[in-house]
DNA sequence: TAAATTTTTGAATCAAGGTTCAATTTTCCT
DNA sequence: AGGAAAATTGAACCTTGATTCAAAAATTTA
């Protein structure tokens, strides 16, 4: 017999041994890391619940277990990557040019894109999220956006950078890096470490002053 | 009673008077046009075949009249589009320099990409399509790719850009670009115009040499 | 204008896949 | 070991949306 009060379902985080709980989150874990993949692959309707028990050797019905619905695990990956990037940012900050920050910003989100595919669910589509969800994650999306544009403000102002639309450049920057979603395949040839570097250089140089 | 032979469907294109094929094939491009806007906006497995007949205010079913099913719909957006972009390449070619090679393409995919919509298919997803019809569409994309590295190449050579990896250099390319499909909006502050100039200008810059 | 043809419709079919639930298996803890 | 909690399963349910088809409406053509 369950111990949960009524109403209370399996996948709300009913509190039991810290063990146990270590377990479930890391479970947890394991399906967002799967969903997070097949999803890049085929895009989140095309993705069937199978896909992604399957890849964790289990039936479909097991997931019910850690998340109440698909538009919930579509959820956690954003919040996942969204933690991700905000985290960049501050560490971007640090740095001494404005150059300099921005392509620390480029590199390390491609690091996320291609190391952990974490970065990717930046490239998902917003629209299949509830009007709750799509409007949080919008959110977080538009600050980081604004935090980019602020760098690239602040190069505007010290004649760093030439007097661009910074709303404009961002776009171009976050669309190069969120193509790599489509493309990118780790036994692929590209070496991520690469990869980073070349963004960097070729979409920070494209806004420096003459 | 149909005159048409047994097998053949209705969507064939049955050959009649010259007034009626031109009309239908309006019509198709109508279509088109429609699902062109709805894949883009909500993703091709998203959309219902309700949705694009809706924009024309005819039912889901007359659809079946012009196309077999919802997958050649798609099929025949990335044709329109692939179409389109190869083109660009032609005309690019007449450019003197490297560097305006690549911008003028830049701005003319920018354009197809805002000023009619048909740009967009080339940022749609590959995997809804069959495998013939997959293996088409990615044959044309290489051919759009290497039409690009080559100008990279071509400008490496001439002493015009930096030593990059051409290939990178294209990712990052078309990563802004086809992005635009996903926050352009005709109504919103950006103007079309000036989106191909900036992206023009950041993404060709970022490869000139020093 | 009337027959022929094209286009559209509405009802019916059909399959896929997300979701529920009670039962079973596995793991945890004393 | 043995009972409790957690995890997983299989069968059933149910909605949604693509597709079929014969009939109706609109358009073309002679």
């Amino acid at each position: 017999m369950a111990a949960a009060a009524p109403g209370t379902r399996a996948h709300t985080p009913t509190r039991g041994s810290a063990h146990v709980r270590a377990k479930r989150q890391r479970r947890r874990v394991e399906i967002l890391h799967a969903a997070l993949r097949a999803f890049r692959d085929k895009g989140y309707h095309a993705t069937k619940l199978d896909d992604i028990a399957q890849q964790l050797g289990v039936r479909k019905t097991a997931l019910y277990h850690y998340f109440p619905d698909k538009e919930a695990i579509l959820h956690a990956c954003h919040r996942e990557g969204l933690e991700e990037v905000a985290g960049i940012v501050e560490a971007a900050r640090r740095r001494p040019s404005c150059g300099d920050q921005l392509a620390h910003a480029i590199r390390e989100h491609v690091r996320v894109m291609t190391d952990t595919l974490e970065g990717s669910s930046l490239a998902f589509e917003v629209s299949a999220l509830s009007p709750r969800h799509q409007a949080e994650v919008i959110a977080a999306r538009d600050r980081y956006e604004q935090a980019l544009r602020d760098i690239i403000r602040r190069g505007i102002a010290a004649g760093e950078f030439r007097a661009v639309d910074p709303k404009l450049a961002v776009f171009a920057i976050l669309g190069a890096i969120n193509w790599v979603a489509r493309w990118y395949s780790p036994t692929g040839s590209v070496h991520p470490q690469s990869l980073g570097a070349h963004f960097a250089d070729h979409l920070v140089r494209g806004l420096l002053a003459p």
